[in-house]
DNA sequence: CAAATATACAACCATATGGTTGTACATCCT
DNA sequence: AGGATGTACAACCATATGGTTGTATATTTG
């Protein structure tokens, strides 16, 4: 079976950060979606400056969800979906406690009746 | 069926810039998981000012991952798990995109073999 | 009523963030 | 070789962030 690290606290932080912006989370929808992207062609879709644009890239990279490949001149920015089902399962986690509130009981309740002895 | 209400791209900012954080993250699941909380009763938790968890407690609720009720001189902090299930399926669309790259290969190659006309 | 408690909020500070422009360097193309 | 293209990176700027302390206002309690 595939371990799956799980992510340091600082890591989660660079994580959720990197997902906190809208411009970053249009560029990893086209990077899933499978647009073909160099850092220059990511750029020509966004009303910014190239460098402002490769500095999203980067906080994106810091944070696991994109990955560069130098090919010649360009860079190949690839979109990486582990890190984003990473975060998806810290959510469901924290969804999953709530729902573990009431577990014990529901099952009380669902129990058949029984007289307190 | 109840509907659920898609965020705006800057109540996603708030929601995942909210989760951008150690102390938050740690408040939200004390919140899920059941711990009955007022503020002061958070502040507590934390080596930092009152002050400081109080504006925490903003953020959370600013992306309404929180919701505050008066009692008394107190506030009690609750968590809202369908804010949270909302970051997730936003996540779990991203990761969609991915997957539906290779839908249509999938299909392809699964085709049973035909002779190109 | 007076003291203690819970919260709110303003002012301040250091650092981070998101943007800009400019410069340097590597690679491709004619 | 030399110009054009793609990237990297530094310096700078305005604003946001995460923390502090201090003050004000409600509410509970003795």
């Amino acid at each position: 079976m595939v371990v799956h690290p799980s992510l340091s606290e600082d890591a989660l932080d660079r994580l959720f950060h990197a997902l906190a912006d809208t411009t970053r989370r249009n560029i990893v929808a086209r990077l899933m979606g499978g647009e073909h992207a160099t850092v220059s062609s990511l750029a020509s879709r966004y009303e910014m400056s190239f460098a402002a644009v490769q500095k999203h890239v980067a906080v994106l990279e810091g944070a696991g969800l994109v990955t560069k490949h130098p090919q010649g001149r360009e860079r190949i920015v690839r979109g990486n979906p582990e890190q984003l089902a990473r975060a998806r399962v810290l959510l469901a986690q924290l969804e999953q406690l709530w729902s573990a509130r009431f577990s014990q009981l529901d099952a009380i309740l669902a129990e058949p009746s029984r007289r307190t002895p």
